[in-house]
DNA sequence: GCTATACTTTGAACAGGTTCAGAAAAAGAA
DNA sequence: TTCTTTTTCTGAACCTGTTCAAAGTATAGC
């Protein structure tokens, strides 16, 4: 799994995702060919295909590569509150950040997202280790918050924010706004309804729609691959 | 706007259109070639390129064409029964079974919708006669049913739905288990589910929860692009 | 050092979506 | 009918992601 160091092979890799990414950043992920990829870096074409079986899978590693940086910013988010809500918002304005020069590249995998088979997709069963580290990160969150919620939802709850997480990531990368002020206005209205909604579900009366929530939940995780399938 | 009978353009579009889905769903999407299209419609390459700007116009010449058929049968809808879950499920249901025998395309569609900006997504403004119509639909259902809902949520509701649709026929896209059971089960638990919530949103207590709901549709409406924007 | 093995790189091709200059056919004007 | 304009079609490219056999280079065991 993790190369040796020795091999030349890391260093080659290294160098071609970073070539990549700047000059994704500079004429945008379309108009950047491995062509032009593989030029930059005195690499033959096919060379650049030994280290990265596709265009797409450049995006992938740059993603796998923010997430430590979110796991180790995420314990500074839990010791500066306890509030749900303002952590669950500083999680989520840290990968903002952290992506905020190659937001193209977002919309790049979320193109991927809606076929689940396909391994780039958020929902394959090749990206599973990034998507639990990521509900990981939630459930840390979560705990030792302020979060009130029926106790049944409870366990599914990391699992439900991430869902939501992938929703406010999609209104992200295609907010035209400034700064993405209004991503941030979203922020702030889905968390304080969520936060209410939470609170709701530990009345008696909400039994019922807590109940079909986990289910629906348990369905969709159901549906996200997990082994190999279909030929 | 609409094409002079006596062009015949318009019939070599019909022609093109017809074979390309008989070919699609023989072989698929992505291995079914523009050059197979044209070879089959004894027609050279430019010319299927003439009358189809991309391959995907193809599909979205196919939804297009659909959504006619789905418009009629909603009064079938509407006349048999004024509950408002069997409807909403009724509506979806024909819209999956119109769909079945192409689920790929669905899917190829789909692809584009992380891209609002794209002319092929679902959220962009080339779409948005299609998306009117949708929720035209939808608004139709509604009327007349028996929806309970707060009164400030009812003018969004049709829209609330229509991006609830999105999100149900994601999941059916990607159903893999036989005749898509398990869309049938998360219909039927998301209704309830639903039906729930709007209930509901009548009690005062829920008022700020509403306030809320109606702010982000409002938001998510805002960022589908309605002119000309950017470059 | 020397060979056997594994790892990297090359260069040339392929495939399929898309474009385009100009030919052909159809429609209109006279 | 004949000439002009518009619509439709053709054939040959172009471009870019991807593949592959063969060649070059490193590494390990001896």
């Amino acid at each position: 799994m993790t190369p040796k160091v020795t091999k030349k092979s890391a260093a080659t890799r290294a160098h071609i995702l970073e070539t990549a990414l700047g000059l994704f950043q500079e004429h945008g992920f379309e108009k950047t060919t491995m062509r032009m990829i593989a030029e930059a870096c005195d690499l033959s074409l096919g060379a650049a295909y030994y280290h990265f079986k596709t265009k797409e899978e450049l995006v992938l590693q740059f993603y796998a590569e923010t997430g430590a940086e979110a796991r180790s910013h995420n314990t500074t988010i839990t010791a500066a509150s306890k509030d749900f809500k303002t952590r669950l918002k500083a999680l989520l304005q840290f990968k903002f950040t952290q992506m905020e020069p190659f937001r193209e590249l977002a919309s790049v995998l979320a193109r991927q997202a809606t076929d689940w088979r396909n391994p780039l997709s958020p929902f394959s069963a090749e990206t599973r280790p990034m998507r639990d580290e990521a509900i990981g990160l939630i459930e840390e969150v979560l705990e030792g918050s302020n979060v009130k919620v029926s106790a049944p939802l409870r366990p599914h709850l990391a699992k439900m924010l991430w869902l939501y997480q992938m929703g406010v990531i999609l209104f992200w990368m295609n907010d035209p706004s400034p700064e993405q002020r209004r991503t941030e206005e979203l922020l702030d209205l889905s968390l304080a309804l969520l936060h209410r909604l939470l609170q709701a579900s530990t009345l008696p009366f909400m039994r019922r729609v807590n109940q079909s929530a986990v289910r629906i939940v348990e369905l969709v995780e159901g549906l996200a691959p997990t082994e190999g399938e279909e030929p």
